[in-house]
DNA sequence: ACAAAAGTGTTTTGGGTACACCCATGT
DNA sequence: ACATGGGTGTACCCAAAACACTTTTGT
């Protein structure tokens, strides 16, 4: 019966470490899924990512290492709710967009890396984990601040090199599926304040791009979409000629959308 | 001590039906993830789907219904194993093309419809099943139909009208996805035997997005696809002019492969 | 006055699309 | 001879890309 000894350690496991006897059933997760989150954000015309710290202690020393954030699914979630879930913990907001990209289940995926490994054993009921990559968009503008986490730190995109686990990896895949949506939905907009320049949007493609556009052929481009409304206000206090404003009309994006390809810029 | 005593129940299901005590470690199942499979096929100027038929018991009626061909997860086997693996089940064929698009994870995405809920229930050690959705492409004509499964049966893909569970938006989900593939990797061939006519892989991308192409430039584009090979071999026994065979030159795709746009007709 | 970014048109090039007839073969 | 699908060229249009100067504001 030793199969069963087994269960009853993992039934320990389960309720006195990450779910506690008194959960109700709502909290209870599946120890095999979880969700984890490269939360892309637009600020001072770079990209970023935000990633949290931990400290790994191995062969007795500590090392500081960074990851994505994430989390198991619970019984009773969608995976959409778990990523909601984990960006309110992160960010403290809310109604944000949130996109699945794509599943990571190598059975190894958290053991490539020793030091990893031996942090994570003791935070699992399970070790064998299929984790499903979410991106999500936010205006960093809307973030209070002094909610982030004390660990959690915004990191220019292309200064990525090096994450826990097979979060690396993950980041990569989110970026490439970042740059095809881009160009299919209507996207940017959620990284971008409510009103907004056409340089600031122009800047924004070339930082998820990382490249460089025509302004007049930009200009061109935008003009040509519907649902992008030119408004009667323009920077104030700016030290050059001041620009117009712009705003994202969803009601008549939805009207309107036909041309599943009018992103492409 | 009542979740104690659940656990035991599930162990009891565990070890009786699905995973017997014997089994090696190597097929025990994750219990709460799945794969499901839309294995497109390509016939007679059509596009194929291969679903499966069950037999419901439901209010002491039998109904016939159809469902896609899935299995869950192997504690020791990446999602991809897990699809070759029905598809292997299923069509007898190894090494075809596996691609997963999408994760459905509806905590009741099995309870939606009572018929389907009675007939699955005694199947599962746990009622709450994320499901991965993988398509892949075969060639029809690959296939030793008589190791096809007796209750498997090929359907024309604009004839699906409704499946058991979510089964239904899944498949719509996969064409969606197997057309946004089509125009950015070389998995046309994959349906295609492996020599060709240049009509053959017309009526193919016609079938699959469901439209009607101009001969002169649809010959003019693939002309432009280097790895595209006329042979010095023509078709015979034919009763109008011989086509020309064409074929798919992989090493030459892969060196030359830099716009990857280079498969939108 | 100067620094900084806003805003604006034209030309060239290549790809997309529409369109109709003759040819080779088997029966 | 006829039925069937194979194979070929041209003209028009529009979108993409390259390119430079003037204007407006704050300091």
């Amino acid at each position: 019966m030793f199969f069963k000894l087994i269960f009853v350690e993992k039934l320990i496991a389960m309720f006195s470490s990450t779910n506690s006897a008194s959960n109700p059933d709502s909290e209870k997760i599946l120890e095999n899924i979880s969700v984890d989150c490269v939360i892309f954000g637009y600020d001072e015309n770079e990209l970023k990512v935000l990633v949290r710290k931990e400290s790994v202690l191995f062969n007795n020393s500590i090392y500081t290492e960074w990851k994505l954030p994430g989390n198991h699914v619970r019984r009773n979630e969608t995976i959409d709710a778990t990523a909601l879930r984990i960006l309110k913990e992160q960010t403290g907001l809310e109604k944000i967009y949130v996109k699945q990209f794509m599943v990571f289940s190598d059975p190894d995926r958290l053991k490539k890396r020793n030091q990893d490994y031996e942090w994570i054993k003791p935070r699992l009921i399970d070790d064998r984990v299929l984790t499903v990559g979410f991106y999500s968009l936010i205006n960093i503008k809307d973030i209070d601040n002094s909610l982030l986490i004390e660990d959690a730190k915004w990191t220019n995109a292309y200064d990525i090199k090096e994450l826990m686990f097979d979060h690396k990896e993950i980041f990569d895949e989110a970026l490439l599926k970042l740059r095809y949506d881009l160009l299919h939905d209507p996207i940017v907009f959620e990284l971008l304040p409510r009103k907004f320049t056409l340089t600031q949007m122009q800047r924004l493609y070339e930082a998820i791009f990382n490249t460089v556009y025509d302004k007049r052929n930009f200009r061109k481009k935008v003009g040509k979409i519907q649902y992008v409304i030119p408004l009667n206000e323009t920077q104030t206090k700016v030290p050059h000629s001041p620009a117009r404003y712009y705003m994202f009309d969803r009601n008549l994006y939805e009207q309107t959308k036909r041309d599943r390809f009018d992103f492409k810029i």
